[in-house]
DNA sequence: CTGAAAGCGCTTACAG
DNA sequence: CTGAAAGCGCTTACAG
């Protein structure tokens, strides 16, 4: 393996020069720059990674702790996720470290002593809960992160966060539900305890309010994410007697049950009753009819992230321009509703 | 940030003592090693990860390339093998890196370039395929690699692998419907190309000839790993007018596929018919009745990979101990099945 | 525009 | 058992 020396030696230069063909190579005349390239290409040299960051103290590496669901639940587009965020991060010469680490406060540890031995520079925050203390912990540690997802149920963010509006979301579907002919939209959702459960549903209700659409005994609980629980609360909106012909559910596993229950009682996805699920996961295409969901714009989330954490000026509390907050560093995304044969056949 | 010569002022020792009351303790005097240990703790040092890389090039990091399905299918056990892969590379002090890479030998100059900047000390490859050229090109490049699953198509393996037996698995599936009372147990695969494939039929086809059940005619092959052809071809098994009484299907989306089928017609899983799937994915426990599905022990997996990666004598071709192949570098892994409602009501 | 030198924070033979 | 010194491969002021 050559190094920056033997690079040296071979172009009849001072170690110094390569460097600076390798990082500020408008400081050589072109000349020396052409043999300086030549001489890295011929010796196939390559910097070494961690000289660089012992001198520099950057690792450009960015931690993200791989989500370990309670009850055996996936995160059907932790793919795609990963796929963008791995993307976005090499756009800037930099990569993702994987780590595990327990749920909550107790993980933290774990964070501080990644960074503290400079395995990586900060921190990427997915799965945020309700009041999540890691966001708080985080930023009193002084270690650098931005979290895909706001901290519900706080006054003021905690830190710098990529979001993608569910609500606006939620209230696509509606509107697509309604120009397709439905009036009587039912939602599917989740406990009362989850912010982001709340936040879509203020989008169905907007919108259903927006169109003078019913709303009331209309939005129904599911206690937990499965296809059974999605099936029950729509034989409970069927069952309701109020003629419910359309269903935006808050995930696709719910969605999924909605179609199962239709089926069941031989009614058609589309045809009779339109349905919207949430996240276009894989297995929004893969049934049949496919699945009409609101898809987060992975490449986008994934580029406002590593911009922000890897943004220089992100951490300092003021920009120099503007006295007000930096606006860059809280950005809310909009979804795209991807349709599908649940909600418009043909 | 304390540094090693901090932590020596501190503790009235040298830097050598400090390092070797962290990297050899038994080598110091007990009295000293707590003397040590104490302003260790004081100063809360933790050791730069980048100055120690450099000076033992080794970074401690593993590649792992995330896999980018074509047609937007997902990897539905991603975040269980990312997790166990995870974790077992942590039990060694160890982590993954993430990065993308184009499909087949059009990415090997990102494998190389990792490597050769010492991102990386060496690569887990996953998502092998038949005559995958990636392994052979490390091998020849001498980068450190283990794949998970057995490149299929070649006479000999090119590498180290770990891998886990699909036949003995599907076999496991026909007795198991047999047990319950099937007589009649259909395939459900994908394209003859797919060397997993055939290796997996190879279980179902020797287990039916064990039990006398026929075989013939009770393969269907499907064309992509969707619900709708996992109906389709059950369609085709349940009007084949053979009596069709069990279903292993090659995937959980294909199982799918024949639980709807089945309800489409009335008929219910788990009592009419037996259905199995392969990966007890998220779905299996999500849909109802539960799908019987063949679970791959990952964090198993995950260990052995790691293990043949980071053992030293894994990339000498013969031990020390004996002269035949070292057995060790080639792991196949027993699944396990696990049943619910799809095959077993109640 | 180019070069000699210091130093990032460790580990590792090598003496004592 | 402990310590002084070299060196891993870079980058970065600082001179020339």
């Amino acid at each position: 393996m050559a190094t920056l020396k033997q690079v040296a030696a071979h172009a009849e230069v001072s170690v110094q020069t390569v460097s600076n063909a390798l990082n500020a190579p408008h400081r050589l005349r072109p000349d020396t720059l052409q043999r300086v390239t030549k001489s890295i290409e011929l010796l196939n040299y390559r910097p070494n990674r961690n000289a660089r960051s012992l001198r520099t103290s950057a690792v450009e590496l960015i931690g993200y702790c791989v989500p370990s669901w309670p009850h055996g639940q996936a995160h059907l587009v932790m793919d795609q996720f990963l796929h963008s965020l791995c993307g976005a991060a090499e756009a800037t010469a930099r990569h993702i470290l994987l780590f595990t680490a327990p749920v909550g406060l107790k993980g933290m540890p774990v964070y501080e002593d990644l960074h503290a031995r400079r395995l990586v520079d900060g921190f990427v925050l997915s799965q945020t809960e309700t009041h999540d203390p890691r966001h708080g912990w985080l930023r009193e540690q002084q270690i650098p992160f931005v979290s895909f997802g706001r901290v519900w149920g706080e006054t003021t963010q905690p830190g710098p966060f990529v979001d993608v509006d569910g609500a606006v979301g939620c209230a696509t579907a509606v509107r697509h539900l309604h120009e397709t002919g439905r009036r009587r939209i039912g939602f599917l959702s989740w406990p009362k305890t989850s912010g982001l459960a709340e936040d879509r549903l203020s989008g169905w209700r907007k919108a259903c309010e927006e169109l003078d659409l019913p709303t009331k005994n209309l939005a129904v609980r599911c206690t937990e994410d499965t296809i059974e629980e999605g099936a029950r609360a729509t034989a409970e909106l069927l069952d309701s007697g109020q003629g419910v012909d359309g269903i935006v559910a808050i995930s696709d596993i719910l969605a999924l049950g909605a179609l199962r229950e239709l089926g069941a009682r031989g009614l058609t996805a589309g045809v009779d009753v339109g349905v919207t699920g949430f996240d276009d996961s894989p297995l929004a295409s893969v049934v049949s009819p496919g699945l009409t969901s609101i898809r987060q714009p992975m490449d986008q989330i994934a580029g406002e992230l590593i911009a922000i954490l890897t943004d220089k000026h992100s951490s300092s509390a003021v920009s120099d321009e503007s006295t007000q907050q930096p606006r860059s560093t809280e950005r809310l995304l909009q979804p795209e509703l991807v349709i599908r044969g649940s909600s418009a056949p043909g």
